[in-house]
DNA sequence: CTAGGTGATGACAGCGGCTGACGTCGCGCG
DNA sequence: CGCGCGACGTCAGCCGCTGTCATCACCTAG
C-alpha cells in the first residue's frame, strides 16, 4: 500500500554486494541495482554520491568509533595510550558475527582498483580525523599525524589478520598484538647485536 | 615535417597541470588538455590510463628509488634501519629545484578528492612494494608491513614539510628529523612522568 | 625503386557514470 | 480540505573511457 518501502539504502547496499560478488564490480552497473531491488538509476545516485559509495557508506560510524576511545582516555594519556584506547574502541565495531561478512566484502573490493583507492581514502579521512582530535589534546606536530597514521596502519594490519583465513581471535585481542608489534619494531636498538634482523619469530 | 612530434606524454602532462591550475581539475576535460597541444581525446587516454593519471605518471620511479635504497643496505640492518636507508634514497628525487613544481601540483591535488584518493592509491602500491622486500629480505609478518607503512607515513608527513610555506630544509634533513619523531613516539615509555603529554617542544 | 610492416595518431560510434530540471504521488499538518 | 514536503520517476545531456578501423610517415627487405 506504501508508495516506497523503508530502508531504502540498505535494500540497495545488500543488493548491490551480492551482485558485485556474483557477476564482478564493473560488470554491474548502478541501474541493474537499482532495478534488482524495484528502483531508478537516479534514485541510486541520490543515496550514493557514486557507485563505489554503495559498498562504503557508514564509515563515519567507524570515525565515531575511534574518536570515542580518545574522549574516554584520561589527560595524562601518551599518544601512544591514546592509539591504544582509540584502537579498542573501534573494535567493537567488529564482532565475530560480522567476520564473514566483512570477508566477503574485502573480497569484492580486493578484486578492484577504484574500491581499493575508496577504502584507502577512507581510511585516510580516519587518520586525519584522528589528527585533528591529537591535535585539539595539545599533541604537537608531527608528533599527532604519525600516531594517527600508525593507528589506521595498525588497525589495516589487524583487520587484514581477522578476516584472514581460520584466523579466530577476536579484533582487540589482534590489533593489542600489532601494536605490541609496532612498539618493539620501532624501539629495537640500531646498535649490532646478534639475530637482530628477525625482530620476532611468530 | 615529422608528423608527430615527441615527447607527447610530457607535453600532455605539463598542459594538463596548467589547465588543472588555471580552470580546475573538474572543469577541464580531457579532449581540452589534448587539443591545447594539438591532439586528439583519444591519443590522451593511449597515454594516460585514466584522466587522473596524467598527474601521477612516473611515480613507479619513487618506488625504484625506495627499493633501491634496500638492495643498497647491509645485511644485518633492522626493519627500521631499512626503513631509514629507503627514505634516503627516496630523498634524491626531491631536490630544492623541484620544490615549487610540487607545489603547484599539491595544490591542485588538494583541491579534488578523487585526486588525492589516487594519490593514496599510489603510497598504497608503494607500501606493497616495501613490505614485498622486507619479506624477501626474511622479515617476518606483520613486522614487514608495519616497517612499510611507517616508511611510507613518514615520508608523507616529511613531504607535507617540505613543501610548506617558507620551508628551506633538503628533503633528507626532514626525512631524519621526522623519523626521530617516529621512534621518540612509540618508544615512549607508557609509565606516568612529568610533562609527558608533548612530546617535543618544536 | 617498390612492397610490405610498424607505430603513433585521427575519426567515429557507443556504453556507463553522473547530474540538473521537472513532474508525480502519498503522507501529514493546519 | 488544501497545502507543502519528501521520496521517487522521467528525460535529456555531458563527460570519462573504450573498441574498431582508417590514415600516414617512416623503415626495412628484396
Amino acid at each position: 500500500m506504501v508508495r516506497w518501502q523503508p530502508g531504502t539504502s540498505g535494500r540497495l547496499q545488500a543488493a548491490a554486494l551480492e551482485l558485485f560478488a556474483s557477476n564482478g564490480y564493473e560488470q554491474t552497473t548502478a541501474a541493474e541495482i537499482a532495478q534488482s531491488v524495484g528502483l531508478t538509476e537516479r534514485t541510486f545516485f541520490r543515496h550514493f554520491s557514486d557507485k563505489r559509495e554503495v559498498l562504503f557508506h557508514g564509515q563515519e560510524l567507524m570515525v565515531d568509533a575511534f574518536l570515542a576511545g580518545l574522549v574516554a582516555a584520561p589527560d595524562e594519556a601518551t599518544p601512544m595510550e591514546l592509539v591504544a584506547a582509540a584502537l579498542e574502541s573501534a573494535a567493537e565495531l567488529f564482532p565475530d558475527e560480522r567476520r564473514d561478512h566483512s570477508r566477503l566484502r574485502q573480497s569484492v573490493i580486493e578484486q578492484n582498483p577504484a574500491l581499493q583507492e575508496r577504502e584507502r581514502h577512507k581510511m585516510s579521512v580516519l587518520a586525519a580525523a584522528l589528527g585533528d582530535t591529537l591535535r585539539g589534546r595539545g599533541i604537537t606536530e608531527p608528533a599527532a599525524t604519525l600516531a594517527a597514521e600508525s593507528a589506521t596502519t595498525v588497525f589495516g594490519v589487524s583487520f587484514t589478520q581477522w578476516i584472514g583465513a581460520g584466523e579466530e581471535r577476536s579484533m582487540v585481542e589482534i590489533e593489542r598484538t600489532v601494536l605490541a608489534e609496532l612498539r618493539n619494531l620501532t624501539a629495537a636498538r640500531p646498535a649490532a647485536s646478534p639475530a637482530a634482523r628477525p625482530a620476532a619469530k611468530a
